[in-house]
DNA sequence: CTTACCATGTAAGGCGTTACATGATTCA
DNA sequence: TGAATCATGTAACGCCTTACATGGTAAG
């Protein structure tokens, strides 16, 4: 098994913290991990069989109030398999972002289409921007209690960071495309 | 047809503006699209293939210097379909920042070590804030010559904004992380 | 009683990359 | 003469999403 998986790897990552289902794993991505990666079930389930499978975790059943659960720990070679991934150089940081391919072309279609993008992918920006914003508050209170809520703040805190740039250009794109009409 | 394919729409895109060889579209996404939007010959020559059989395309055969070139040209239904798609929402904007990845598990690899990525990802962000700032530069001169530029321009502009944000966000993460080792 | 959420999975298919294969020309 | 660039393509393979299939529980 080689290490370049990025699915198992984000599991193991997230098993590395607490032991979860994957349920519960599906949702840590689509709300920590969601604003720079994402996965879905048909992903999630298949990789969580390869790492029992690779003995990289473990699972055991439970039954909470008559709900039946699958629980993965990471073993002792999961860990070890996610410390060198961990030490690897980071290969790939891509975007990408629809709005700017039209956005691109947008001469073909004109300024007032364009500003549509821009009006749209503003208003999506914003709402993110604020959720991201809550999320910092919380963390902030709670970074000293638990070390892992640090790197957390700092992934929340990029977010922040460049959404708030995002704006900025939107405001900006719009104020040149009106202009110059 | 249907409209979604997004290779078709970029290489649509792309012919809008002059005709192009397989070759030259690559180059187009290696360097103006490739900080929001990438592509491989594996896709870009059967996207071709597949734009001529729909009749969104039509190619030519030229010899320059002994140099044999497929050139393919918009048609008007190709024109028809790209306005059409450009009217549609953007539906996805995405980010993958293996980067991000990492540092979200910073804590099980350590401070230093998150520190480590965060250089790395600085060092490659600088080097392309620079060549966005010269092509940004290029570009407001010949801005007004020609109005496809001034499209180009907004999405350089949209670089360097949230790469300035992402240089910000380096230094602050690593003085954070050095202050609470 | 029905909507939302908890919970686990599979199958088909799409989309795209990597690697390979080939060959000409230009420039140092 | 050898490296870089121009130029076109294919095949294998990987990875992931969408949609489907199923069924229990909690809350309103």
């Amino acid at each position: 098994m080689a290490i370049e998986k990025k699915i198992d790897c984000v599991i193991l990552g997230l098993l590395s913290h607490e032991d979860l289902t994957g349920y519960e794993i599906k949702k840590r991505m689509d709300t920590s991990l969601k604003y720079f990666w994402g996965a879905s079930y048909g992903s999630i389930y298949p990789a969580l069989s390869d790492l029992v499978k690779n003995g990289m975790a473990v699972k055991r059943d439970e039954t909470e109030n008559n709900r039946h659960k699958i629980i993965y720990s990471i073993t002792q070679k999961g860990r070890c398999h996610l410390k060198d991934w961990l030490r690897l150089p980071a290969e790939k940081d891509e975007l990408r972002y629809e709005t700017l391919l039209k956005l691109f072309f947008g001469n073909e279609a004109g300024a007032l289409q364009a500003i549509s993008h821009i009006d749209a992918f503003e208003e999506k920006i914003e709402k993110d921007l604020q959720h991201l914003t809550d999320s910092a508050d919380i963390l902030r209170k709670n970074v000293s209690s638990d070390d892992t809520h640090k790197y957390y703040l700092l992934t929340v805190e990029f977010g922040i960071k460049t959404y708030s740039a995002y704006l900025e250009w939107c405001r900006e794109a719009k104020t040149m495309l009106k202009k110059e009409r």
